[in-house]
DNA sequence: TGCCGTCATCTTGTATACAAGAATGATTTA
DNA sequence: TAAATCATTCTTGTATACAAGATGACGGCA
């Protein structure tokens, strides 16, 4: 192991984002020292990281929260995405290399294969998240990924809820399919109504009130 | 004063976005934790803070530099507020509450009061900010706004130096009226030219690159 | 002269003792 | 019995001593 904080700080963050470490869950400074055999100091870098991106809330003197799901951040969030992707993809459209369409194609392979594994909605959650990426490094624009990344705590827990219940992984699929028609044909016209549909189609808040209040902030 | 720590921080931010600690500058923690009368601890919050917001550049154990302005990340900035903006603004023109035209009104009336003042780019650079501010919370963005200030630092850097020597306050406030008019008169076909001329009709990076080299990332 | 190794002294990174606010529960008092 | 107060024991916040890597200067040596 290169180095421990970032593996301490990688593993919290899969442990909060896969819902294992519950919003309102308390992240003992004193109790993770123990747990990872590291002293409070390096441990509270990790913390004061997992801070900034919104990952957990820091009451002073009191404790460390697991943030609970900010549903307004995440109708914002979607917003962002769905106003930027439009645009990457038009970009695409007029101007994409062979390479990218390639790659693009070969994800959506993926996705079709591992649509009747056991773990489904895993895998394929990864790869939807490699479809967007995609389309942020095609156009040159892996900043904005990474900025985007550092404030999706909630968005991607709040996808996860989202998708156990309502099964529509093939729906998803095929919003992808005509994405890359789309591109490949330059049909710049269908994208507006297509990327919509795909971020912004499922915002169903009401449906995760009612089914997982015990994550939403008040 | 409330928070020492935060103060350090708002300090220590407008240091660098005004260029007064200029690109490449050490801050050494033993240093500032004398200037500042205050123990290396949480003077390392501060700077942990600082390097998340890529205020600075963090070597271990070797030092901490104000960061070079990476001009890459200046034209992704811009072009995701140039997407974002020209979409705040056509639902602003669709569905503008009455408060958000005066106030609108009321910023680009006191950019023309300025105009003929000695710190005239400091107070127009302050209220350019306040107009855009404006559109993010007129339509209920607000945490867009604080998502795109994490990662200004560069773009903010950019914009005060080449704003220093092609005097354009003019034309930029005519910009921020021609936008107004836009959301005014529901004129949803002009806004896109126009915000793409206001936000990204002023990358000259070569202009930079060749007068102020030594702030540049190589 | 030129090169190499050692050491002194920077830097940040870590561990730990102590300070101080917050909460909980017990004890005392009305 | 109920309420209030105090003390205990959590929590994080701070100061500081020490560890360890990086750097540069100095001196020895070929």
């Amino acid at each position: 192991m290169a180095n421990p904080k970032s593996e301490i700080l990688q593993q919290l963050k899969r442990d909060i984002l896969t819902l294992v470490l519950k919003p309102g869950s308390i992240l003992s400074e004193t109790a993770l020292s123990e747990r990872f055999e590291i002293s409070r100091t390096p441990l509270r870098d990790v913390l004061k990281q997992l801070e900034l991106e919104n990952y957990i809330d820091v009451y002073p003197k009191k404790g460390n929260l697991v943030s609970y799901i900010d549903l307004d951040s995440v109708e914002q969030i979607i917003y962002l995405r769905s106003t930027l992707e439009k645009e990457l993809i038009k970009d695409l459209a007029l101007q994409m290399p062979l390479k990218g369409t390639l790659e693009l194609n070969r994800i959506v392979a993926l996705q079709e294969q591992v649509m009747d594994r056991d773990d489904a909605h895993e895998a394929f959650l990864e790869l939807d998240d490699a479809f967007h990426h995609t389309l942020f490094t095609l156009t040159g624009r892996e900043f904005l990924w990474n900025l985007i990344q550092q404030c999706n705590v909630h968005y991607i827990r709040y996808r996860r809820l989202h998708l156990l219940k309502r099964d529509k992984l093939e729906a998803l699929l095929q919003e992808h399919r005509r994405l890359l028609d789309c591109i490949e044909h330059r049909d710049l016209d269908s994208v507006d109504r297509l990327v919509m549909q795909h971020l912004r189609g499922d915002i169903h808040a009401k449906y995760l009130q009612e089914n997982f209040a015990e994550y939403i902030q008040s």
